[in-house]
DNA sequence: ACAAAAGTGTTGCTTCTACACCCATGG
DNA sequence: CCATGGGTGTAGAAGCAACACTTTTGT
């Protein structure tokens, strides 16, 4: 590549921010990282950080991943295994007055990741957290003091954007399954619906449908009880990636 | 905004490329431009263009609509009027290699507009054309001796993607209007379906589905005969954005 | 009269929903 | 025994594909 020479074009920065998403106890939750830093210093964000000039969009994603959470991002075209997270490219936020100190054009990625024990940002516990959608996207409006302030930047939009993908990917997608364990089974699946969406689901109907979507699931052999009541069949994620019939969100 | 540090991040150059959809001859065709200058001289690419530092994405994918097409691309939340087309962010492109000159990360918008008389691209006719995008995403497949080279720099790819976006959006949204002029036939309307998907539609069932889908389409009071047969009601895009029931693509 | 395109009615099939009911475990 | 969650059966409602049939124009 030829030397820069900023004559030619304008001059941006460019970085990756990451809405990474997980189900814990029974709600949907996005990691955030305490700003150290001015502007915003001491607010919530999502985490990110610039681009690499010799390195691909994708590629910076997974860096990011994989330095905030310690997960690997999984190629999409093959079946996850082991702690693989799914990864895509949500959307593109450029507004010039979006970063005060400079003109930054932001590539966001979506990341959908199965329980994880803890965050680890540099090993320091409280400058990371899973926080709750609901309290980061409507402060004030939920329960006891949580004292959320606003997510830093443009962070909040790109974040409801992003749970907003998830929430209709996962309708027509077996995108779902990023959700849950290498192993899992109908009952924790549908929790999972259940939190992203934010509803409840008739468990008898649900486990028909699921178990009739050909290539959405397979089953592994094992059985668990870690649910109590009767044993429930363990499955895996099939290679199914688009589902037909698509899952129907309840109607308002 | 302070001056330019070149020391504090990596330097990108941030464009803007379009894919221009429309349906012509019960074809859909994109928008491409023949490009003057290496690399790719000659070679037939999507039109885009540089952002400038004051200005948002959005605005950048909007002027070099009206530059390339004399086309106003319309607030979403609006009704259409006039000549207006559907513009939406469509995904980001930033391979280390995909401009040979220096590291580039593009941001490709969508645009549907209805049947125009012709592009205009400073004047210059041969410089600008509809191509079909059966032609140009697969070249050598199709009928005679359309010689085309393959499109420019990774235009393919972003082209491609900008289809099947089309593709799987008019199903479970309104936009399929955004190809038809301000008042429309049901008629006209079933065969733009027919175009981006490819496929045959029983008019019976497709009058029936689109008329009882609240909020897609209302009667304007006029009618037209523009098609031949018996007169067909006019029609106007409905207040709906998505669709409930969704139109169902056949299966394969 | 005939062709062509617009609409309407009807029938049989698939799919969904709601809920009754049975199953297999832990305590 | 009983609570808990897992799983199957079934009946009514809703949605859809296929196609017969009627309507209204231009030629």
């Amino acid at each position: 590549m030829p030397p820069y020479d900023p004559s030619t074009f304008p001059p941006f920065a460019v970085t990756v921010d990451l809405v990474v998403l997980t189900v814990r106890r029974h709600a949907l939750c996005a990691l955030v990282v305490r700003r150290g830093e001015t502007p915003f210093q001491g607010r919530w964000a999502l985490p990110g950080g610039f681009v690499r000039l010799d390195e691909d969009l994708s590629s910076a994603a997974a860096r990011e991943l994989v330095e905030e959470t310690g997960l690997c991002a999984h190629d999409p075209a093959k079946p996850a295994v082991g702690n693989g997270a799914h990864l895509e490219q949500l959307a593109t936020y450029g507004d010039p007055a979006r970063d005060p100190r400079m003109r930054v054009v932001s590539v966001a990625h979506l990341a959908l990741a199965p329980d994880l024990p803890a965050p680890r940002a540099g090993g320091d516990a409280n400058s990371a957290r899973w926080a709750p959608v609901e309290d980061l996207l409507h402060p004030g409006t939920g329960r006891e003091g949580e004292q959320a302030a606003p997510l830093a930047f443009d962070h909040a939009r790109i974040l409801a954007d992003g749970v907003e993908r998830a929430r209709s990917k996962i309708e027509y997608s077996s995108l779902a399954t990023a959700f849950c364990p290498p192993e899992f089974t109908v009952g924790e699946l549908r929790r999972v619906y259940e939190a992203v969406w934010g509803v409840v689901l008739d468990p008898r109907n649900f486990h028909r449908k699921v178990t009739g979507t050909p290539g959405f699931l397979v089953p592994s052999g094992g059985t668990t009880t870690r649910q109590g009541g009767r044993p429930a069949q363990l499955f895996r994620a099939g290679a199914a990636t688009v589902l037909n019939p698509p899952m129907l969100r309840p109607e308002v």
